[in-house]
DNA sequence: GTCTATAAAGGGATAGAC
DNA sequence: GTCTATCCCTTTATAGAC
């Protein structure tokens, strides 16, 4: 039985925690080695031991938020179900993981352009995985009639948008909690499709 | 009668266009003077004759569409109409100056962390008063029974969200053409709203 | 694995000639 | 109003001691 007191700290996982941090507040470019070694108290050229680049960093950050967001979205959203099932599942699945996880979220959006390629490729092909799962099942919804939307993927694009703003406003604390504001968007989400 | 063949470029406005083009492109911090002059064909330093700083620019990017779009919505949305006129009219004005002005609104969407005080806290102020208006469209048509909207803050955020996410996949020339893409969004927001 | 020291380049801003 | 030249600082990344 290891000893945990004695452990050294994982500076990996710390410095991906204040990499993120820092980047989703202030934006790649924003943000200096020297800021993120300085909120772990180590030196800047320490980084360099666990990542050989500020942009190798960057895209293992991001690569990180699109796999875990896609398993946990393939986990919350049964195959089984039919389309409004799913959009339902889909739509408290997007809400919460973007209220509990606003870090991530922030980051992979805005920053996809201060990464560069090949990874930048990677990154959006994971994001084409997880938008294209909406989109199939508004076309399953279309094609079966239970949905009415008129052009599928604006519907895919505009309802992504509305539901990822959640990240720009929510706080705990505020008038409305989790529950409630998921909720509120799905209603929007399943008058919007037509039901 | 002015030549106006020999009259000098004028650079102030030809700096505001190509800072707006590459700070929308890469980010504020992700752009230099050099960058910006350069696409001038001018020195660096020659832009200090016309913007005090760099972030002296970005104010004056922000501040100028700020102030133009909120008096192009008020122009486009007459104070008589009934709230499901309004709300038409709005969405309409929106999309369509979304699409218009890709730039503009991009870069005051995401750049206004890299803005700071006072000037941050004044264009806050501007962009309050544009969601205020959406707002009060959706306050006085719950008032009045014609929309079913559960949180009228929330539809705002979510509205708007929606709406402003056109900018990211919206191309001249794609498969919807600028009114398709306007009727779509409408039908999305009214339907959302319980029209 | 972290440190100090340093390289090499680029950043915003200013001075003064023209 | 634009230029050249420069200041002073920060940046990412590397070298080598411990």
């Amino acid at each position: 039985m290891p000893d945990t007191r004695r452990t050294r700290p994982d500076t990996r996982a710390a410095l991906r925690e204040h990499a993120r941090r820092l980047f989703a507040r202030h934006g790649y470019e924003g943000v200096s080695m020297r800021d993120i070694a300085g909120a772990l108290g180590i030196r800047q050229s320490a980084i360099y031991n666990h990542f050989p680049s500020k942009q190798h960093l960057l895209l293992d950050l991001m690569v990180g938020h699109m796999e875990r967001l896609l398993s946990a979205m393939r986990d919350a959203v049964p195959e089984g179900l039919p389309p409004a099932g799913q959009l339902e599942a889909f739509t408290r699945f997007h809400v919460a993981y973007h209220i509990d996880q606003p870090e991530d979220v922030f980051l992979a959006y805005m920053e996809l352009r201060s990464l560069e390629d090949p990874g930048r490729a990677d990154v959006i092909a994971l994001r084409n995985q997880y938008e294209t799962t909406l989109r199939g099942i508004l076309g399953a919804g279309q094609a079966s009639g239970v949905f009415q939307v008129a052009e599928p993927a604006l519907a895919t694009r505009a309802i992504l948008a509305m539901l990822t703003g959640v990240t720009v406003w929510f706080r705990d604390g505020g008038p409305l909690n989790r529950e409630q504001v998921i909720e509120a968007y799905l209603g929007m989400v399943l008058r919007g499709v037509g039901r």
